[in-house]
DNA sequence: TTAATTTTGACAAAATGTGTCAAAACAAAT
DNA sequence: ATTTGTTTTGACACATTTTGTCAAAATTAA
């Protein structure tokens, strides 16, 4: 069977909510802990507002968990983000898949 | 083979370069007809500004190629321009593409 | 060298992003 | 059923980014 795909799995908001959740922990410490207004934290958990790069990273710390998993999901939602409603949104995704693959192939010039 | 992979296949801004010059239409006339300045367009023939989807289609009518061949390329350039520098930017454009995917596939909800 | 085109960068205006605040809604709770 | 703690909402302010103009500099063609 391929990689289970749910929303549950990837969304970074959801991820944060369980996380944070688990560990019974209300939004205002996590949001303390950021540095940022704990109405900012419940916009996020519900995908209302994205996190920058330095709070997601903090946040795996926080949470204890692989950066790269947070990092993945928030990227991701970042794309998601960017193609919405797009009829061709599967196409350009896979095309900026074969663009990244071929830079990543030729660092150089 | 598979499919052919090059900048100048896909980047928007050399496939207008190539059209207008194809045309042999100067910078002005191209960016009158977009209503913007001749300024711009040159920016976005060399990947330094981006156009807008309205631009885009505009475009496509006016160099009579498809509609999608723009759209696609101008996406993907957004999406490239998103995870640009992340070491994590191939695996987040795949988890995008499953989001989609999946999405696509109940998108009642 | 002139004339046309393209490129560059300083600037302005508009749009978006990022955060605060306080009130409203909700949940637990016994 | 009111109290206490938490979450959600929306109005607002400030900062940053986008999107465009303009004119001068650089480049290309004649």
């Amino acid at each position: 069977m391929s990689k289970q795909i749910s929303s549950k799995m990837d969304n970074l908001g959801e991820t944060l909510r369980k996380l944070r959740e688990e560990k019974q922990l209300p939004l205002r410490t996590v949001a303390a802990y950021l540095d940022i207004d704990q109405a900012i934290l419940s916009k996020v958990e519900r995908g209302q507002r994205k996190l920058n790069r330095d709070q997601v990273v903090k946040l795996a710390q926080y949470f204890q968990v692989k950066e790269e998993t947070l990092l993945v999901a928030w990227l991701s939602d970042k794309l998601v983000y960017e193609v919405e409603g797009e009829q061709l949104a599967l196409q350009a995704l896979q095309v900026a898949e074969e663009k990244i693959k071929y830079t990543n192939l030729k660092p150089k010039e």
